[in-house]
RNA sequence: GGUCGGGUAGCUCAGUUGGUAGAGCAGAGGACUGAAAAUCCUCGUGUCGGCGGUUCAAUUCCGUCCCCGACCA
């Protein structure tokens, strides 16, 4: 009987320490940490992902960040097939492999896999049809498309969120398949064993440590880093660049906000994602959370772990 | 000490010709399978500064006290 490979997953908002524990963490296991952050994947993004540098990562290997230009485009589906190709390198050297980041589909995208192909060229071209629909129609002319094509997903997109209805269409035009149909199909992978560690801190603390961090941001460099991306030649339309940080600061440097403002702004944004990592990890299942302010933080996670691992009979 | 403004949601304020109140922001909750640091949805009860008085009824009118601001001494 084949194993499930066991994953030990760090989990938690922006800001909540999550890079330090996969570090120590991986020193403990003699392993290697790969980053699941979909913006921390780029080059020249640094300080305003909070990306770790030498000093922080001692010397413990962290995969799948700073190795891509800003103008590359990235996917949950990529990142899928990326890990997965890592984790089964370190998994034959006897290495737990430690997944640590802030986007919670990416992490999801791994455990439990993906429907459907790749991103095909195809699909690419459909996409750019439904959103000129979009620009030129409005996002009633799309649902009312997808409430056509497909139902299931329309009452599902009731919100009637442009990104998701264009999703619902393009999987469907792309594949020939109901994006509903898909999502009722058996496609959890049953490969891993995730365990998953989560950092919990009063919100009142978790609001803090980001203001505090977003001012060090801007004190070390961020409209410098900024700045050299943009004279790069990368655009600020680019995905990577609508990040917050890098939205607020290019507006800072446009002389739409006062630097204050900016930073108040990045402040907020980044208070509210947070909040939106909280949302998505409350639906993960089997979640060990961990009082981020307790005493011997680490020893606490080991402990969570090695019992996890030892009693396991997959 | 005197005069004039103010004191209403966490903040900034609106309002009630007397029938116990509502915006913006902040915040909260949620959705979300290939853009996810993205994208989208929902949510406003608070001793209307305290205590008295008038009134069927006061946050609103009157008195008084407290606090903040400006000006005058």
């Amino acid at each position: 009987m084949l194993r499930k490979i066991p994953l030990i997953i760090i989990i938690g908002p922006t800001a909540s320490g999550k890079t330090k524990l996969a570090v120590e963490l991986a020193k403990i296991y003699q392993t290697e940490v790969i980053s699941s952050d979909s913006r921390q994947i780029y080059k020249y993004m640094s300080i305003g992902t909070a990306k770790p540098n030498n000093e922080e990562m001692q010397g413990v290997k962290h995969h799948l960040i700073d190795f891509l230009e800003p103008d590359i485009d990235y996917s949950a589906g990529i990142f899928e097939k990326d890990a997965e190709k890592i984790v089964n390198e370190l998994h034959s050297q006897g290495k737990i492999p430690i997944i640590a980041g802030g986007s919670g589909l990416y992490v999801k995208a791994l455990v439990e896999g993906l429907f459907g192909d790749d991103k095909s060229p195809e699909t690419l071209e459909v996409r750019n049809r439904l959103k000129a629909k979009l620009s030129t129609e409005g996002k009633e002319a799309l649902y009312e498309e997808l409430s056509e094509v497909d139902p299931k997903s329309a009452e599902k997109y009731s919100d009637k969120n442009s990104r998701r209805i264009i999703r619902a269409l393009e999987y469907y035009y792309s594949e020939g398949k109901l994006f509903s149909e898909a999502h009722c199909e058996d496609t959890v992978k049953d490969l891993y064993h995730p365990i998953y560690i989560a950092l919990d801190w009063d919100r009142e603390v978790i609001y803090n440590r980001i203001n505090l961090r977003t001012e060090l941001m801007w004190k070390n460099g961020l409209i410098e880093e900024t700045e050299a991306i943009l004279s790069k030649g990368f655009d600020k339309s680019l995905n990577s660049l609508n990040t917050v940080g890098y939205k607020e600061c290019i507006a800072y440097m446009e002389g739409k906000w006062s630097k204050d403002t900016a930073i108040e702004e990045m402040k907020k944004n980044t208070r509210r994602y947070a909040k939106r990592q909280l949302t998505w990890n409350r639906r993960i299942e089997n979640v060990n959370y961990l009082n981020a302010e307790e005493e011997n933080l680490i020893l606490k996670a080991e402990t969570i772990i090695n019992k996890i691992i030892g009693e396991r009979n997959d």
